[in-house]
DNA sequence: AATGAATGAGAGTTCATTCAT
DNA sequence: GATGAATGAACTCTCATTCAT
């Protein structure tokens, strides 16, 4: 028994193939809300059908989750890089307290998961903002003495932001640097 | 790790005199263990398993998930709130330190879940561990000055506690308090 | 987002323990129908509805698509191997002409797939209808001869049934036993 | 963001000028060799990827799965009636038994489906096999006592071709020849 | 009161088929 | 004509929850 439609609704069909890149934005900009709003653990077919498409486009253009949540996640590192030419070290902690307080699904890359269970790409993308963060780094800074205080200090940060609203976030992720005794600018996102 | 006996000549069936409070307490110590190995998302039907009872069992203790998990958090508030009364600041904080490391399960109460959506119980839980730390608080204490810095600082510690073992993850609990400024005790289990 | 039933249908449930046994046993049945019917190839689903349990039952009692068709095909064999014990050479080909021509399934272990892919269970319960076979074939046998003669006419025989109804096929069953120069008894099924 | 098709200096899009012949031919042989690989079960898409065409075309020249099929085994089936003419009947068993280890796919017509649901076109074409060699067929050979004999056997030899390495298959069938009684001369492939 | 089987919805994944370009 | 993206249903498997025994 070969799977086979068996309705005999005719189904309409496909968009062409400029409709591509147009899904595949679509589906990284609803991943991107979704994940914002409840996590990464969230059904696909939820993305799906935020995007307006069907389980398959999704599957066509990411053929797994974790290559969704990279394809999302790897925008947010690309602007830290970006922003990472264009400010200091305190412009920097900016954005990622912006990028922190707006997406519960970032948070993921740099706190990464509770148990312990790193998904690979999720490693990549915190080395890049690693390399990104350390490149602003003065000698003397208070995070620049042990090797691993860097990102340590951003997982810490990650762990405060909590709360019901953005403005709240904020709010907790500065209470949180200040009391690491770093200085940060404002959060602001980087313009696209 | 804990495999139960299985008692072969037994009446595993039904009711010794006590049975039910043995049930409770199994169920709690297995999903105890599950949630540090496995996390929060898990299947009740493990839980039952590894405690050795049937699923029925569980929902008769616990009407629904976050029953479950309130009543193993439940233990740990209780353990800090034991500590509190019988040591200082450092040495509660080594007690909260210890199950930070020792249990992803715990972690979410007091960095609490990272969509900002967080169950009453969780908070009713925060608040006795606030509680508890406060009346240990000394006036001059970096994390007195603004009334949420000292909860604030736990997240953030939780927010460090990440990796593959218990003593990796220990490491970056005491890092964390050390980039804080804050004195911890050695890390600890409350016994029971 | 732990997967959650969402509806608010309360669904009606559960059996008991005493219906374990028959629906197992009215999985196997109805396992059996549609395999004669449709070959193995068939959507579990399906099975799960004409026994009439849910899809979750058909899991419990057979992990995967292999250990539920190992289990039909198991009865088959053990027919044979009893059978073995109550005729000769001619009465037991009787009893395995009989299923070949009433079970699309059965043929699929003595003649296997024709990729040549074989499920490991299937080369077992092949190799228990050889020694039944082989146990009843005097030495002068013109299959006796060489090795693997026996079991390729079994599997010429299981070729050569193919038709629309149990009659024809087992008319090209006894053509086939009789171009092979086997005498064959008749085709008849083994009370259980 | 768009990435736009722009071939620039060729034209791989549509149309050569017999572009319709050739990709015709290449799904045939694509089709023929994953059949052979894979059996007849397949993904359509997999064969239109083999055969370097898109969907559209293998649909534009096989409205339907069977269509394709019966391409295949149509070429099959003409190098049986051009052997029919070139040789005896040894020889064209010796033909048919290649092509019979050669491609899961062929035995399907001969030995038909095992569900007994044979398709419209495998009617016809197991017809033009029987034609092809009946004419080769002396009226006194063992299997022209009965008018289902010669395709009973042929089923039967299909039934025996199973295993992992074609030239094991051969093996088997040759075996298989003999417990019939049946001179065959070496297998061998008709050169197109 | 405990057991553990059953239910059935839902998530993930795969494909046949259509159709805009 | 050709391309290959999109659709959406079918199938598999998993669990939360109920309930007969």
């Amino acid at each position: 028994m070969t799977q086979q439609p068996m309705s005999d609704a005719r189904r309409p069909a496909s968009g062409g193939p400029k409709a591509a890149a147009r899904n595949r934005a679509a589906l990284i900009a609803a991943a991107r809300e979704i994940y914002a709003e409840h996590g990464l653990d969230v059904p696909l077919s939820a993305i799906a059908r935020r995007a307006g498409v069907g389980q398959g486009v999704l599957y066509r253009h990411f053929p797994d989750r974790a290559a969704l949540a990279a394809a999302v996640l790897e925008e947010n590192v690309r602007q830290i890089e970006r922003a990472a030419q264009e400010t200091d070290l305190a412009g920097l902690l900016g954005v990622i307290t912006w990028q922190l307080t707006e997406s519960a699904a970032f948070i993921s890359i740099l706190h990464t998961d509770s148990t312990g269970t790193v998904p690979a790409y999720a490693v990549a993308l915190s080395r890049r903002v690693e390399r990104a963060l350390r490149t602003l780094l003065p000698q003397d800074h208070p995070l620049a003495s042990e090797p691993d205080d860097l990102m340590i200090a951003v997982a810490m940060v990650s762990g405060a932001v909590t709360g019901p609203t953005r403005e709240y976030r904020e709010r907790r992720a500065r209470a949180a640097w200040r009391l690491l005794g770093v200085e940060v600018g404002p959060a602001r996102p980087v313009e696209v």
